[in-house]
DNA sequence: GGCCGACAAATTGTATACAGTGAATACAAT
DNA sequence: ATTGTATTCACTGTATACAATTTGTCGGCC
């Protein structure tokens, strides 16, 4: 009935003119940025996405992105392409595209199939690591120590190990097939690590996997990397099942 | 407009005469083709590293790719970028694309990968699969019993069974696993089912599998995709030892 | 009142022009 | 002859104009 006036259908979830200027800051002409615009907006657009910004389930086009980081199309084209390629978005031929959503049968899916590939990681990584590998890990760990309740320094940290790990694994089609599956974590919302209980845990998990490969015990290490990849999708399942976060019905 | 013999100048590593003209017959104004030009750029580039018209190795830049398939920059570089993102071409930022290669560690590290993957669908379908399925699987079976030595037929159908058994197995994660690792597998040139024993050694296992997954036995269906690919790899490092190895044509 | 076709709006798909980057090359100075 | 510097060149990165396509809406017709 009302006459479609604006494209502005997902208004709500786009940042509006505040974040507008903080972005397109980015233009400083003599900056060594390095970046290509198109890198800047999957960036931008996935950081959006996993803090929140850009709703799950959002309609998010091509012009309207552009505008958001003062950007033309041809960029922020590209970057789409990739979150589509990534799963992040759905592409719909000539209508768009809407930002993917994960119900709790999808975690358990992702989780299925990290339990398969983390511990193998953990395991090859038992059987590879130098000297220099296992310093690096021993200092995330001590860094860790200190930012138990500093989610902020936490997130990256963790982030650090298991790509400390993956790379000693030495397999690229294990790091490929991994990153497949990490793609899709900023549509799970806020990380575990916020959760204090969950972050001791998760550190105690760490140390033990590391003491593990310090041993060469790849046994080891995989059956502690597979119940830290279980700790973690009950740490959701649980958040979720606590919070008022409702499953919204509406298509 | 849209001329299709446009210059088709500095033709370094390219298809020779013959393809170019094969390719650039696409055009047709009335065909519902509803492909863009991207995928088709796409299809035709992986195509083309597949069948050896493009050699690994190759340096490929985003205007002799256009004047071959008689498109513009912008949907092949955005094909490119994909194939950029599946790992086929490596990007350097002002100087085109490698086609990447792999040698046999690659191939090994592509095969321990699969070892995890595969048997971990196909025991998912063996829990999962229902009577559409199996019999799905099965007429596969039957198709692929008579065309045991017709490669041109039975890559298809190999590609389909695990299509399916994938599909059963209802974990989009595990899916794009898969995906991002099957993704290089046009870099490793010809099918093992060129080999006429290979063929019959993999039909049989096949077979096994579906069996398996019909008397719902995850475990052997599970213990038989491990052996699966591991006989795969197998054919391909006796093949690759056996025939001319021709690794180092150039730099 | 409901169905059907044409028109209009919105959005992507494609082409092309132009600017910026980095390597190769030519040239001058030592 | 060698090295340092300027120039050129091929190529990508980005912007923008235009074509194609889908969808929703409005009017007419049964």
């Amino acid at each position: 009935m009302a006459s479609r006036s604006r494209s502005k259908r997902a208004v709500r979830s786009m940042p509006d003119e505040g974040a507008l200027q903080r972005i397109s800051a980015r233009r400083s002409p003599a900056a060594g940025d390095a970046r290509s615009l198109a890198e800047v907006a999957c960036d931008e657009i996935r950081l959006a996405i996993r803090e929140g910004r850009i709703a799950t389930g959002a309609h998010l086009t091509e012009v309207d992105i552009a505008s958001w980081l003062g950007m033309s199309r041809t960029p922020v084209r590209e970057a789409m392409r990739h979150l589509q390629s990534e799963g992040l978005l759905l592409n719909q031929p000539f209508r768009g595209a809407l930002v993917m959503r994960l119900d709790g049968e999808d975690m358990r899916q992702m989780f299925a199939v990290r339990e398969l590939l983390e511990p193998a990681a953990a395991a090859a990584c038992a059987m590879r690591a130098g000297p220099a590998e296992i310093a690096a890990l021993r200092a995330i760990l001590d860094e860790e120590a200190l930012a138990l309740d500093n989610p902020a320094a936490l997130i990256p940290l963790n982030r650090q190990f298991h790509d400390i790990i993956l790379e000693c694994a030495r397999n690229q089609f294990l790091s490929k097939a991994i990153a497949a599956v990490y793609a899709l974590i900023p549509l799970l919302g806020d990380s575990n690590l916020l959760d204090g209980p969950h972050a001791r845990e998760a550190h105690a998990q760490h140390r033990a996997i590391v003491d593990a490969i310090e041993r060469r015990d790849a046994v080891r290490a995989e059956a502690v990397a597979r119940e830290h990849v279980r700790h973690s999708l009950e740490t959701r399942l649980t958040r979720v099942g606590g919070s008022s976060v409702e499953k919204s019905r509406r298509k």
